[in-house]
DNA sequence: ACGTAAGCGAGACGGTACGTCGCGTCTTACC
DNA sequence: GGTAAGACGCGACGTACCGTCTCGCTTACGT
């Protein structure tokens, strides 16, 4: 029972890693959509029939990657009363984690992603994105002629996450925290298209 | 003399139209990624080799077919005076064209995009959007502290472009003239961004 | 009546002459095989197309061709009586003709030729050799155990032509007259192997 | 220890054995020039893509095929003595395997041959009759006026050629040991042009 | 510590699509 | 009427990946 799941085979742990560091060096290189299988084995010193032992595709390994790091988008704060112009500290995680992964995110999101890819990973920001209008949008009310909310919802994700790849692609040419606040802010804005400010 | 160069042979014409329309239909049927040339030729009823004659590729294909309707995406309007709360026209134009070929416009945006693809087509509309924010931000000035231009542009045309593609995959649901307004408030709101208001 | 036929049209003339002459070039140079209808007409400055006109394919300009110099290959002496080792004037002038085209013969019938347009030449020499034969066998007998006619036909005949092949592949290193001597020789031999010498 | 190389994997040597088989079958159907890689890879009921994991091109699989039967080309009697009138048992050998191969002998060397192939086996087997004759030339000596030796080489190996080629196109309508016995026949006679019998 | 079952390398195979080339047919305009 | 220009259907080519499948070797695990 020492080997519950999770605890593998230390080959497997090897063999996944080294076609996970290979396929996120690659894609930083050429683009997700440019890969091909025996790039990603070559790469990875693996023959290229293992790879296909842990993975039906490359679409199953990035989700499998996703995955992962998946856990970095919730945000862990719940519902803690906060003003809705103060930054939340988790985002401020997720930016850090993306700093910190920005050859990855980069591909993965600009000029060559896959739009597959980029529309899943758009998804799971947008949620991750859009706890933080919640706090702004309970504090005003629907004034009528008003787009509809979920209307207001995708555009504000979209609009936050291309910011996030303004900055990832222009090499974070402003402190992580100047652009956290400007997220905020536009989140506030686009709120404020649908909804009256109280008093 | 009415067959001067430009007025190709009438098999080019045809050909090429076939094989337009093929590829219309079918990009909204599976996704231009899902596409191959075999796949377009012989909904054309065209041979596969008559299809490189025309095109290097289904990418060389979108390309010529994007050239051909970009000139719905330049606001002829030229800097006539009008009130940033203002709907300009060509917006409304613009909105029609994409109604019109909404099949095709959801395939190329949507779900079923290419990401290289959909950039290309950002890079466009974001031109096109912008044109209004031009209006919006002339009034106002920048305060200290606020996002650069660039981000504001980026981030403002992501958002009309994620809006715009809302509304066609959720089948128009409002009306037309209903979306280019709002689509003209999320313009000024993030304009606003950076912006103070004048007076 | 002027324009009786055989005075062809001049353009049409000019066209065969210009095409033949491209033909009769490349087929030196790269051989009969590795020739595109493109390759002719490109050379002979004259549009693809317009070679179809013409001749229904390469195979067919060759035949032609061939028809055209075939009367070089006619035994024209008739039956003159001369003795069996004297050489026929006649084939000194087929050695002359393929001296005088050298390079066509060569790629017709060496290392880059086609086999079919090489069977058939050889068919032509085959005849035009053997009417020497026939003088040399006419003035013996066939002994008992002596291969058949036939087959002795055609294995001199090869003979003959390899020999003359050889000759050209080698450029000609011996005069003319020495080959039709040693031709003439060999067809004595070889007939003598199924027949008795007289007396 | 049975698996050593040499012994190739046994699905590589079926889908080789197949291949082989197919092009044989269909080289004396309809020659080697019109045969596809399509007709050979259908015929042998393999994919198209694996005839080109084993060869290059149908040129490069004849060559292989030519080099694993080359070996029943060698005089492997080497230089046993013998009268240049006896026929060397190993003549009788080539002899039997062309026979027994018939069909693709004909194909090879006749009507549909590929000139470039025809001519490479013409090579082997000249190399091989050629054998015979070194034993009747080494016992004569050169008369002045003779044709070069070279010359004769060549031109004994077509005879021999076209002898063999005849017997074949004709349904080997004569014993194999008769064709033998006027091979070497040909051959002596043929030596004999150059050459001055001793004594 | 060591036997064994797994992971793994090697690579054959059937597929599918690619982009290229040459063919022979044809239409149209020019002269 | 001959020719240039060139579109077109056809079909073979050789290449690149894909995902599947043995088959032995080797190696980490578990007793």
């Amino acid at each position: 029972m020492q080997k519950s799941k999770g605890i593998e085979d230390l080959r497997v742990y090897r063999t996944r890693k080294l076609l996970q560091q290979a396929f996120i060096e690659l894609t930083e290189e050429k683009g997700f959509a440019a890969l091909t299988v025996r790039d990603i084995t070559e790469r990875a010193m693996v023959n290229r029939s293992t790879f296909y032992r842990h993975y039906l595709d490359k679409y199953d390994l990035l989700d499998q990657y996703l995955s992962e790091i998946s856990g970095l988008f919730d945000d862990r704060e719940g519902q803690s009363e906060r003003s809705s112009h103060e930054v939340p500290s988790t985002l401020i995680d997720l930016l850090r984690h993306m700093q910190q992964f920005a050859g990855f995110y980069r591909a993965m999101l600009g000029a060559k992603a896959d739009p597959l890819l980029e529309q899943r990973f758009r998804q799971k920001m947008e949620k991750r994105v859009l706890s933080c209008a919640d706090q702004a949008r309970s504090e005003q009310t629907s004034p009528p002629g008003a787009p509809p909310i979920n209307l207001v919802y995708t555009t504000t994700a979209a609009a936050g996450c291309s910011a996030i790849v303004w900055w990832l692609e222009h090499d974070q040419p402003y402190p992580l925290e100047h652009l956290a606040q400007w997220l905020n802010q536009f989140v506030y804005d686009l709120s404020g298209s649908s909804l009256k400010l109280n008093g």
